[in-house]
DNA sequence: GTGGTCTAGACCACT
DNA sequence: GTGGTCTAGACCACC
């Protein structure tokens, strides 16, 4: 389970640590049941603040990707829905909405942004869904 | 030239501006040389703080998409790319790169994220590209 | 919006201000688009830690009970459903079990615990539903 | 007298052992007298540490549960009431707000949440009361 | 002024 | 050792 962080990079450090843990479950790069990292041991590896690591645990929880067991860390949980429908399509559609300003702004044409978004989507889903 | 802010969204209030203002020039609801509400004006009409369109305005001038008459107020530029090729596409990808991390939060099939890309990009685009 | 805590309590003070809230969003004595104190203001309030008070508001935002305007302040959001009846019931299942649990470590008769809950319950649901 | 522990869960350990027993015990189960599994046993076949096991023990005996006796092991107790009936109720009360605030906090109808706790303690309860 | 993020460090419960 | 909570204080973006 490699994690890394980009410190300089436009998204918070919780965030991209989400991300990752969120990718490296969908890919089946880790499996359920799976122990990650335990909060300090990440903080120290990724050299920050050991709160930091927490709040993104802590939201990998609450979507049900993580569960945390007291006293022995934090491990990959089964995936389930827990989430309606109707708010499962509002928050994909937040994101949508901010690649559509983003293309817009940049003047790419809707194909090229729908290639792109499939490309990006294909190289990392290796698991049957 | 009309401009709507919905106060409770997700979204910051001048990020609401300028896309708007985006999506009305790139749909050609505004033509090229056409003039935008002032500051005050907008401000007024939308009851916010001069300071956030003002902030909005700004943005728009630095992608390009709006020009400042020093004194006679802001117009709609011509159409010039000032982004190179590599920047667009690695600002594009990180906005894509959201997107997919959310689809995979959400367990999403990546069929159902394309189709709805498709749908709200094809809906605010009614000009020819 | 008066909220109080009780430091000496056994529940946490970001879960004793969450409640609070949520009650008094349910029970309609805060109506939809009104304000909930500033962060700071309720540690100011309340002697405690803004993060602590920052903490319970987050919740509460994730579980759609407000919602947050960046620079403006936290607002009552309309009530929505976010969950699939399964995690709702889940959910709903912990707590009932605790209760389950601490019955059968008092020697509660089943009925005196229901007919308790049931008072408790009414007390606070002014509203229609 | 079989246990059995799910690591996964949201609850502690050494609380879902002094569950266990205590249903045991309250679903008459195991008679008065009987011994329930030595501390290194049980420790054994949950494959947890004995300290835990010693823990749920412990907390048992304090509420009259079981009784130790020195080098023979752990037995259920004769059943006594060892709180007044004032702090019996202020502990059920603890438990019933959490279920209170959570039925708000998923928007819960009273009935339904009176029905399922109904549900869930018949379920557990064969013995006569 | 507001919220959002991050750091540093403390104390507690649980394994 | 682990996670859970809380404090104190910093910097930033937004209004």
């Amino acid at each position: 389970m490699q994690i890394q962080i980009s410190p300089g990079g436009s998204q918070t450090i919780y965030r991209q640590i989400v991300d990752q843990i969120r990718r490296a479950v969908a890919a089946d790069k880790v499996a359920i049941g799976d122990s990650v990292p335990s909060v300090r041991q990440l903080a120290k590896d990724l050299v920050v603040n050991p709160n930091t690591v927490a709040k993104a645990y802590a939201e990998l929880v609450r979507d049900g990707v993580l569960e945390s067991q007291l006293g022995r860390g934090y491990f990959v949980a089964r995936r389930k829905n827990i989430y309606t429908k109707a708010e499962r399509l509002r928050r994909l559609d937040d994101v949508l909405d901010s690649v559509v300003s983003e293309a817009l702004a940049l003047d790419f044409a809707s194909e090229e942004v729908v290639q792109r978004l499939v490309e990006r989507m294909e190289a990392l889903s290796p698991r049957e869904r």
